[in-house]
Formats: structure tokens, C-alpha cells, sequence
DNA sequence: GATCATATATATCAATTGATACAAATTCAA
DNA sequence: TTGAATTTGTATCAATTGATATATATGATC
């Protein structure tokens, strides 16, 4: 018998006893993380996620209530993970927007802000990567789209976009800014997601320190209005 | 009884005869182009599409042999889509670059190449849309990926990365070019998908010139060593 | 050790899915 | 018109899927 009747987060009992569950179901969330990452929620069968975590059909129920409890469970377990690799660097960005804020200093956290999701990011391994899942969500919503989009596209995409604001001195507007917020972040995650298929041609480069340069030099050539605009 | 043993790319005897057919067929096309496009190959099911096309189900296998080739049918079809829209600003590029090609030369055909790839992707509407496809048959290899990656992904990062290359005067080994290329070819599909969650805040505006603009801004910034680097 | 909550395992169901056999209707050429 | 090829429609199958009823095993507390 389930031990709760909302078994999307389950109640636990304050003793510490019967830790051997909590491994169980660690485990199934990890296999499901980068199964529903890889495939998307459809592609991914129950059968598939109990049979690589070593469990039985009825575990996933019996943890997580059924199978959209358990995708939903991830997209919490991903918004925990991201906000214990980019917490800080997001509060301290936070932070100095309550004060009025020089162009180059937003420009360095802008700098910080990236290097930090551009590390989070690429540093994760492959399988357990929350981009994908999140890309995913994000481009199709899903069962979990409401709750990536509030915890993390939304506060995201205002803190990039209020720090270009101040970068640039408001010589961008809102929506301008916006929209080189996006093209920014979605470069990154999308850069992920090719990046497998990249290293098929290119060989294993540190691609990591190169995608903060490029990230840092697009930076830089925000609040600069000396370009040689040529042609279209 | 289906008309050809190879159902993906059915024979069609050279009499235009039978017209109601082909018409059948684009319509289902068009459908499974729009269903696999925003769900994905898993998530939609043969009947969906089926009854959305006003056809019956037997009607996919004798037109497509079965979903997997409807799938690449499918593909087969974005394919011809972007040469349509991107092959004569590629071949312009592709011919510049067989021989010694100046900067300036290859930057302004860089930004020429963006712009039309810009306008491509954002003109086509939603539903029609083969982005998203590409995209997620990218990220998470299908059955349609050796289709994509030979015909779109690689010409197109290849062709990006000699561009950017010249652009820079060789300043950017060609792993450092192949960065920057996926990185702003991945920031306009990543924006489209990002689209109709963006129109949920910001309103309707002009997002294809506010993207091209991006996008040049970053090109006219990838010849230029000035750059006050800052730090981290 | 008794007892109960927790955890795992077996067997099975109802619904959906992709696919097929086969019949009926339509279209074009002779 | 006749007839053959093409196109559409009906009924159904076998496999898979998510989920459940239910039995057994394990661990904790007294």
C-alpha cells in the first residue's frame, strides 16, 4: 500500500529508519532524469525506467503514483539541481540590480552570470544533463512545462534581460534586450544539445573555456555603439 | 494493394493521372510534418494524424508504408524546404568561397546568410515550422537523423565555420569558428522554440528584425581584437 | 519474538497502438 | 462501356503500455 495518497512528493516520517526506500527511489528518479532527457515523456516507457533501475513495475507506482507523477518529480529534481549550481551567482546578480548599477559593472555579472550556466551546463555529464529536458519542455509543454517555466525560464530570462538593460545604459529596450537574452541562453542549451553530434567531426576540445569566450566577447560588444554596420 | 514495395518514396507512374492522390498525400504530409514537428515521433500516434488529414488509417501505410516511413517522409520534405528557401544564399557563399575571400567580403556574406536564415525560420509559421524537427531529431537521434545531419546540420555548420573563419582573418582556429557557429545557429532555433513562450510576456513585435540586428551586431563584433576584457 | 509499517515481487487487466487482410469505390484508358 | 489500376473504407489482430490487485519479504519498535 502506497504510504501516501499524493504521490507525486511523498509524505516521509520524521524517522530516519527504512533509508533503503529513499536509495530505491533515488535511483529510479536518477535512471528516469536521463531517460525522459533523452527521449521525452512518450518515447520513454515504465517498463524501460524499472528495468534500468533495477527495480519492478509497481516500485514507480508505489514512489511516485504513476508515470506523470515521476516525470514531474524530475522537473522538481531539476530545479533543485539548478538552483544549487546557479543560486548564488543568480543571488548576487539579484542583489545588485535593487541599486542603481553601472554599465560595467552589469556587464561583469552579466560575464559571471553566463560563465556559471555556461560551466553548470557543459560540466554535467551528458545523461544527466537537465537541458534537454528542459529545452523540451520548454519548446513542446508537457506535464512539466508550468513549473520549469516559473522556477526557471522565466526568473532566468528576466535576470539576463535586466542586467543587458543595465549593460547597455537602456540604450536597448526591454523587448530588445529580451530578445539578445534568449538568443544568448538558447545558444548555450542548444549548443548542448549539439554538442554530440560536434564532437563527431571536431575531436574532444575544451569547449567549455571556448563557449565562455565567445559568450564573454558577445558581452563585450553589448553596450558598444561603434560598430561598421555594412550591408545587410 | 499499396503500388510500391518501397513505400517511403512510392513510384509514381509518369501519366499525371490519379492527381486526387498526390493531393491525399500532401495533405497528410503536411499534417505528420506539423504533428511530429511539435511532439515528436513517439507522441503522435498514426490515428491522430489520420483523422487530422481526413483520412483513414490504412490510408498512411499505403501512401507511407508505415509510421516510420511517413517519419522520414517527413524529413525528406524539410530538406527540400530549406534548399528552397536557404540554397541560393548558400550557393552564393559556397562559390565566394572557392576562392581568396576578403574579410569584409565574407563577413557581409555572413550576415547575408543569417539575415535569410533568420527570415526563413521566423517567416514560416508555427505548425509548418520544420525547426523544431531538426532540432529534436538532433538533440536525441531518431530515425530521421542521418537524413538531417548529412543534408542540413553539417553543410550548414561547415559553411558557417569557413564564413566565419574568413570573417576573422584566421584569427579563430577552425574548432574556435565551428564554436561560434553552432553557438549563433543554435541561438535562432533555440529563440523559435523559445517564441511562443516569449509572446506570453512580451507582446507581438518585430522579431525577426530584432534578431537579424542581434545577430549582425555579433558578426560585426567577431573581426574586432579591441575589446576591453574584462573580467570573469 | 510479536507486530506493524515499509518495501519488493508476481500476475494480470483494460486501453491503446501500429499494422494488416480484405472489400468497396473511384478514376482513367481502351 | 469495359476493365484494370488506383484510391478509400471496414473490421480486426497481435503487441505494447500504464496501471492495479495481491502476495511476500524486509526492517524497526516494543
Amino acid at each position: 500500500m502506497p504510504r501516501s495518497a499524493t504521490p507525486a512528493t511523498p509524505l516521509r516520517t520524521a524517522s530516519d529508519g527504512y533509508r533503503k526506500g529513499e536509495e530505491t527511489r533515488a535511483r529510479i528518479l536518477a535512471v528516469a532524469l536521463a531517460a525522459f532527457g533523452n527521449s521525452g515523456f512518450a518515447s520513454v516507457t515504465t517498463r524501460q525506467i524499472a528495468r534500468e533501475a533495477g527495480v519492478n513495475l509497481p516500485a514507480l507506482t508505489y514512489y511516485f503514483g504513476n508515470k506523470r507523477g515521476l516525470y514531474l518529480a524530475c522537473a522538481h529534481a531539476i530545479v533543485a539541481r539548478y538552483r544549487e549550481g546557479m543560486g548564488a551567482v543568480a543571488l548576487t546578480s539579484y542583489a545588485a540590480l535593487q541599486e542603481p548599477l553601472a554599465p560595467d559593472a552589469a556587464r561583469a555579472l552579466l560575464k559571471r552570470l553566463f560563465a556559471a550556466l555556461a560551466r553548470f551546463l557543459l560540466a554535467t555529464p551528458g545523461a544527466q544533463n537537465p537541458s534537454l529536458f528542459v529545452q523540451r519542455e520548454i519548446a513542446s509543454p508537457g506535464p512539466a512545462f508550468e513549473i520549469l517555466y516559473a522556477e526557471l525560464w522565466r526568473p532566468g530570462i528576466e535576470l539576463a534581460t535586466d542586467l543587458i538593460v543595465q549593460t547597455t545604459s537602456g540604450q536597448l529596450t526591454e523587448t530588445e534586450a529580451q530578445v539578445r537574452a534568449v538568443l544568448m541562453i538558447s545558444s548555450l542549451t542548444g549548443f548542448l544539445s549539439g554538442l554530440p553530434v560536434i564532437a563527431r567531426t571536431a575531436g574532444k576540445a575544451d569547449y567549455v573555456a571556448l563557449v565562455i569566450a565567445a559568450l564573454a566577447r558577445q558581452i563585450d560588444s553589448l553596450g558598444r555603439d561603434d560598430q561598421h554596420c555594412a550591408d545587410i
